[in-house]
DNA sequence: AAATGACGTTAACCTAGGGTAACTATGCTA
DNA sequence: TAGCATAGTTACCCTAGGTTAACGTCATTT
């Protein structure tokens, strides 16, 4: 179960097997069923989950009533909202799975008490953070630059993984367009190439 | 000189008069004339720069010849290419100055001795990554879900002072449309309003 | 076996915003 | 003072992607 949690966070800080015994105390593991949900829109993102095994989405609903997809999660990632986590605030998005799925959560307060009880996991969230943000950036210049082709090809690209294991249409709203135009653009790929 | 940055850090931590005093050793300051760079792409971006005056922006330049505003900063923010910063590799932004600026610059190892010495800082660096993120995800669900006419509504009330400081383009570029269409949805809402 | 309901595909039509270009207005620079 | 570059506006036409709707294919339920 924390064999995984061991290889990610070793590969942003050094731990000592003593320190990671006492880390995983903090986390709690949960499943969570296919369909289900381990957030619900209006509720407070009470947990950071790291993905052992599953798949999961979080997303928001727009006043058109349009969803849109945040953030694709699967093993050795994480997933949660970090607004309403960080700030304790009723969280937009919704988190469920599309696989039955095995979480390690860690909510505010065992973050905090980790990073005191083992000051390097402050560095530790933070190569964190840093990597997430630079991504988003990233996701943001390719909203500006690219067009949907584009976007759907660098997708593949990056994240293959998870294009095999979700339905297409949630990798349309990923990108910010409709299952029938990502079914354009998927049949005049086939044909170009 | 550092009086705005004093008040920029003691919004997330607390810090004593003297524990300032040595923070302020870390950081040099530096003048960038309007028009001039701060950071050309290629370069490794070496600093995170605080602005203590004057406004700016970093942009990139995508295959197609297009420019793509990341972010404007004015006093008060932070600017640079944190993926270069960090991971010291070559950029592919540059930044540039609207006006004369002031600005107070902390090199990467700086920033690491910074943390070392004073350890809140740790804490202090990584509450504005998360700030920083947190902002990132809206704009991206923003430019899935708005429309450029919601989007340059948003962009007024969100940054009004930058708005009044930057040329229109700019704002087109940055929200991912033409100046002509922006000019087009400036002119719609004065009627319509 | 039939019914239901996701999902993906295709087609016909529509629209937000892009591309090009002409015309101003406002600087700078010589 | 002219000359030139940059910014903003407007107009015309065009295209990428949205909308609606029909149809086929599965998988799940009854």
């Amino acid at each position: 179960m924390f064999d995984l949690l061991r290889k990610h966070i070793l590969k942003r800080i050094d731990l000592t097997k003593a320190e990671f015994q006492q880390c995983t105390t903090y986390f709690i593991p949960k499943r969570v069923r296919k369909h289900r949900y381990l957030l619900e829109s209006g509720d407070v993102s009470r947990y950071a989950a790291f993905v052992v095994k599953g798949c999961l989405r979080s997303y928001t609903i727009d006043q058109a009533g349009e969803e849109h997809i945040a953030q694709f999660a699967i093993e050795d990632w994480w997933i949660g909202d970090p607004y309403s986590y960080f700030e304790n605030q009723p969280s937009v998005y919704s988190i469920d799975a599309f696989e039955d799925s095995e979480l390690l959560l860690l909510d505010r307060a065992s973050m905090e008490k980790l990073c005191l009880a083992i000051p390097k996991f402050e560095r530790f969230f933070r190569l964190l953070l840093q990597a997430n943000f630079i991504a988003s950036q990233r996701r943001i210049m390719q909203s500006l630059s690219a067009t949907a082709e584009e976007r759907y090809l660098q997708f593949l690209k990056n994240y293959p993984a998870i294009f095999s294991r979700v339905p297409q249409k949630q990798i349309a709203s990923y990108l910010g367009i409709t299952p029938q135009s990502l079914s354009r653009i998927r049949r005049h790929l086939s044909k170009h190439a």
